[in-house]
DNA sequence: ATCAAGTTGAGAGTCAGTCTCAATCCGCTC
DNA sequence: GAGCGGATTGAGACTGACTCTCAACTTGAT
């Protein structure tokens, strides 16, 4: 249960970088995590256990991860931003609707590169509440990087108050919500690339 | 500080029937919390204070609402049925998309019928996270209820899992969503039925 | 060697939400 | 009108997430 130990190898291994040292301490708390969450469920599984198992102090948990919920979204952040990315790498005669559709396949492939994994994700995702609403309010922040592009792709002269592009955006994200829960659904029998196909499609002939 | 008077007068005066005594004292409690949540905030609010200025324990207080957020989102529930009322009697000629529109009309409307209260709320919910959360989580419970009809109007053979009905009302949820934000942005110099035209157009000419 | 800045653990405190238990209130029956 | 049974209440203990403060320690630069 004495952690000064370990706490005093693992600084020394990081040495250097700071930060580096800190990302480091994340993912080990995460992997950690990850497995507690796995064998309890999120609900079932405190903080003092994750902290306790990873070999840090309650205090110093949180100042790693703002929320329990975090620890297993910590990965969203950057997912964002790479989608963001992928969305302005696409060429400018894209549809904009066409041009979102691939910019998710940095979402799909992620899925598509370990199916089992994502749908076990997605499973505890759906059994806690408190999981979900953290997901979405993270996928939320991804219109600030978004809605931006949107607005560009659209063309319009930059209205005031304009909703489209966040509309666009939010319809987007709607889509990618509905193909994840059919994807769950069906337990992964079919693609969460061709659900999104079939998701984003449908809007395509309102 | 007492409250076995007010109680004693309270559970006397509604006598008859339970039901309709518990739906007063919810609007009651509501009232209360209400005034606080405009005086001080909603985080400043503890559940304490709204219980003792109710006249009532917080034990009971947690037995007529689940959490502090659905003490200022009573209403959704009901607007939620209201919504799907309105959506099943659209005519079934309508174009799914412009029948969804048309029953988003009962939120339009109550936004209408008192625009202040209405951006006071907007403003209180983009302050909260909690309590946007808690939002987005009733109006998740609304596909419940539309996407059975959306999946009627949209008059496929019945997919097994196909994502499209979902797709489409969380779409509208989303533009929904969007003519909100923008409402409160432009300070409601723009109605929100406008808001949502525009949202809910932008997706016609994708 | 030392000094400053950053990181940590310990521990107390706040608040939401759950649970149990005893007291009370209600309508009902005898 | 006395008592009975179900429902509602308040009191209070308890859990767990999250915050804050403070003293001890580590690290890197001097």
């Amino acid at each position: 249960m004495n952690t000064s130990s370990n706490l005093g190898g693992r600084a020394a291994a990081a040495g250097p970088l700071r930060s580096r040292a800190r990302e480091v301490m994340k993912s080990e708390v995460i992997a950690v995590a990850s497995r507690l969450f796995d064998n309890q469920g999120f609900d079932n599984t405190t903080v003092d256990q994750i902290a306790a198992e990873a070999g840090l102090s309650r205090a110093t948990f949180f100042r790693y991860f703002k929320t329990k919920e975090d620890v297993a979204l910590d990965g969203l952040n950057e997912l964002g931003r790479r989608v963001a990315a992928a969305f302005i790498a696409q060429p400018d005669g894209e549809r904009p609707w066409t041009a979102l559709r691939h910019a998710f396949d940095v979402i799909t492939g992620e899925h598509a590169s370990d199916p089992d994994r994502s749908l076990r994700f997605f499973k505890m995702m759906c059994e806690t509440p408190s999981l979900k609403s953290r997901h979405w309010q993270k996928q939320q922040r991804w219109h600030e990087l978004l809605d931006p592009e949107m607005g560009r792709r659209l063309g319009r002269p930059p209205a005031p108050h304009d909703p489209a592009a966040a509309a666009l955006v939010g319809a987007g994200l709607a889509c990618l919500d509905a193909a994840t829960e059919a994807c769950l659904a069906c337990n992964g029998t079919e693609t969460l690339a061709s659900l999104l196909d079939r998701s984003m499609g449908a809007l395509l002939r309102l």
